[in-house]
RNA sequence: GCGAGCGUCGCCUAGUGGUUAUGGCAGAGGUUUGUGGUGCCUCCACUCGCGGGUUCGAAUCCCGUCGUUCGCCCCA
C-alpha cells in the first residue's frame, strides 16, 4: 500500500487549538477597533478572474496562485483521450491581497454602496512564493480601506496610524513604530532631478536597500540610472533626513526650495504634513510614529501615503502592518477617479513571530471553564441539567458523557487546562449538592446545586 | 525561477553495508475503579519518502523521482 504524505503543503499553516484561539482573540480585538471607527465587514470570493487581479501593475509574476479545475485521474484520462484537455476556461486565481478585490467589488456594487466606503475584511490570501520562517503561501490579513468618489480626505490617511496604534496597544505586543512616508515625495524628488518616469521606480527600489548594502553601493547603483554623481549624493542626503516629524518636514521643505520643477515633490510634502498633523490631533503618541523616507515599497498601486509598522527591538521580524493610499486602483475598473487608503495587518505572520519571540503565548486549548464529571451513568439527567444551568449564566461547560474512571476524567480536565470540575455522586444528588473542585489549587468544596453557578462565577472573577 | 543540503513511528532522535532498527515525547491500558498534575509496569515502525540498480546481504552505496529546508529574489 502506498503511503500518503499527509503533511501540510509547504507554506500552508495550520493551528493547534490554543493557537487558533489566540488568533480569534486577536481578531476580536482588531474587529472591535475597526468597527469603532465605523468600518463595516463585507465578503469577496477567494477566487477572482486573473485579469482582475492583474488589473493594476504586474504583481511580480510569480506570486499569483492560478486555479484550474481538476478531474479525478480516471476522468482526466478519458478527457485527454478525447483530445479535449483544454476547454478554454477563463483564467482564475486566488486573491493575493484584499485591496484589488475590493476595487473590483466596489465597481460591481457601485449603486449599493455609500461613499466614502469604509470596510474591513479579515480573510485568507494566497501567494505562490517560497515559504520560509513566518512567510506563508496562505495567510490571514486584516484589512481596512476607505474609498471615496473623486476625492478622499487626507484625514482618512491620518486615521490609519491611529487605528494601528490602538490595536497594537491593546494586544500588548510592546513598543512599536509606525513609519509613514508619501510616494509623491519620492517620485517628486526623482522627477525634480530629471529622472525619467520609467526609471523612478528602480531608483526608489535602490534607495530602499540603503540600510542593507550601504552608501557606496547605493551610489553605484544610482549611477546606472542616469544620475550624476552630485545628484546621487543629493539622493543620499535626501533619504538620510532623520529626526522627529517636525524636523523632517522642515528639512524636506528646505530641500524642495533648492530644487527646480518640484511641484510633485512639494505636493507630497504638503500631503505628508497634513497627514502627520492629523495623526497628532488624533492623539497618537509621538513615540509611536515617525516619517521614514526610505519606506516606499509595497505593491505597485500605492501613489501617496504609505505605512509600515515594526516592533521596536524586533525589527528583524519585518513589517507587521503596512498599507497606503492608492488613487488609481478602483478607477481602473470603472473609469472614474476613486482614491482609497488602507492598511493591512499580516495576522498569520504576526502570530507566528510573536509566539516564536515569546511575546505572546497560546491560549488554553479549550474555552471550557467547567467540566461536569460522569460518576454514575444513571445520574446523567442531573449532569445535563446542571450543565445547562451553568451555561445559562454564561459559563462555558463541557459534560463528560463517556464512562471512564474518575481518575481519567480528572486527568483529561487537567490536561486541557479546565479550571473547575463538578462531581455529583449518589450522595450529593440526594442532597441536591455537588463537589466543586478547583483544578489549579486542588481545593474542593461542597455547594448546593442551586448556588453552583454563583459559586463558580465568584471564583472565576 | 536559480544555487546548496536533507528525508528513520504522530513529533524529535540513534544507527554510515550484516542489530529482532535505538531512546525520548505524545498516545492506549494498568498500578485492586469517588479524585488529576509525580513514580512504576505493559502496549505502540515485519520497516527506514517512493521507484529502480549495485551486493550473498542496503535505512546505510548509486541513479531517478517526489517532498522538504536554507540562501538569492520578493513581500504581510
Amino acid at each position: 500500500m502506498e503511503k500518503i504524505n499527509f503533511s501540510t503543503p509547504s507554506g500552508f499553516p495550520e493551528f493547534l487549538p490554543g493557537e487558533k484561539r489566540l488568533e480569534q482573540h486577536l481578531m476580536d480585538t482588531i474587529r472591535r477597533v475597526y468597527e469603532s471607527y465605523g468600518f463595516t465587514p463585507i465578503e469577496t470570493p477567494a477566487v477572482e478572474r486573473l485579469e482582475v487581479l492583474q488589473a493594476k501593475g504586474n504583481q511580480g509574476d510569480n506570486i499569483i496562485y492560478g486555479l484550474q479545475p481538476m478531474l479525478p485521474p480516471n476522468r482526466q484520462a478519458e478527457r485527454d483521450e478525447a483530445g479535449k484537455g483544454d476547454t478554454g476556461t477563463e483564467a482564475r486565481a486566488l486573491k493575493f491581497d484584499q485591496t484589488v478585490p475590493l476595487a473590483a467589488y466596489i465597481a460591481r456594487h457601485l449603486n449599493d454602496l455609500n461613499f466614502p466606503f469604509a470596510r474591513y475584511q479579515m480573510d485568507l490570501v494566497f501567494r505562490g512564493e517560497r515559504a520560509k520562517d513566518g512567510r506563508y503561501r496562505q495567510f490571514r490579513q486584516c484589512d481596512i480601506d476607505v474609498v471615496g468618489r473623486k476625492e478622499l480626505s487626507l484625514l482618512y490617511d491620518a486615521q490609519m496610524p491611529a487605528i494601528i496604534a490602538e490595536i497594537f496597544s491593546q494586544i500588548n505586543v510592546g513598543e512599536f513604530l509606525i513609519r509613514i512616508n508619501n510616494r509623491k515625495v519620492l517620485t517628486g524628488f526623482f522627477s525634480s532631478l530629471g529622472v525619467s518616469p520609467d526609471r523612478i521606480k528602480t531608483c526608489i527600489n535602490i534607495i530602499d536597500t540603503l540600510e542593507k548594502v550601504g552608501v557606496a553601493k547605493v551610489l553605484a547603483a544610482l549611477a546606472t540610472q542616469e544620475l550624476s554623481p552630485e545628484q546621487a549624493q543629493q539622493t543620499i542626503d535626501f533619504i538620510s533626513i532623520k529626526g522627529d516629524v517636525d524636523r523632517v518636514l522642515t528639512a524636506l521643505n528646505e530641500f524642495a526650495a533648492k530644487l527646480n520643477d518640484a511641484d510633485q515633490f512639494k505636493l507630497g510634502i504638503a500631503e505628508l504634513a497634513t497627514v502627520i498633523n492629523g495623526v497628532r490631533n488624533l492623539g497618537v503618541p509621538e513615540s509611536q510614529y515617525c516619517i521614514d523616507l526610505s519606506i516606499a515599497r509595497g505593491l505597485d498601486y500605492y501613489t501617496g501615503t504609505v505605512y509600515e509598522t515594526t516592533l521596536i527591538g524586533h525589527e528583524a521580524l519585518g513589517s507587521i502592518c503596512s498599507g497606503g493610499r492608492y488613487e488609481e486602483l478602483v478607477g481602473t475598473f470603472i473609469g472614474e477617479s476613486m482614491p482609497g487608503v488602507g492598511i493591512s495587518i499580516g495576522l498569520t505572520r504576526l502570530i507566528y513571530r510573536l509566539l516564536k519571540a515569546n511575546i505572546l503565548q497560546p491560549l488554553a486549548p479549550t474555552p471550557t471553564q467547567v467540566m461536569v464529571l460522569n460518576l454514575q451513568e444513571d445520574l446523567m439527567p442531573i449532569y445535563l441539567q446542571v450543565s445547562q444551568q451553568l451555561r445559562q449564566t454564561g459559563i462555558k461547560v463541557a459534560t463528560a458523557f463517556d464512562k471512564r474512571s474518575l481518575k481519567k476524567q480528572f486527568a483529561l480536565a487537567d490536561k486541557q487546562g479546565i479550571i473547575f470540575c463538578v462531581v455529583i455522586g449518589e450522595e450529593e444528588a440526594a442532597n441536591k449538592q455537588c463537589i466543586l473542585k478547583n483544578m489549579t489549587s486542588g481545593e474542593q468544596v461542597v455547594v448546593s446545586i442551586d448556588n453552583l453557578a454563583a459559586e463558580v462565577k465568584q471564583r472565576l472573577a
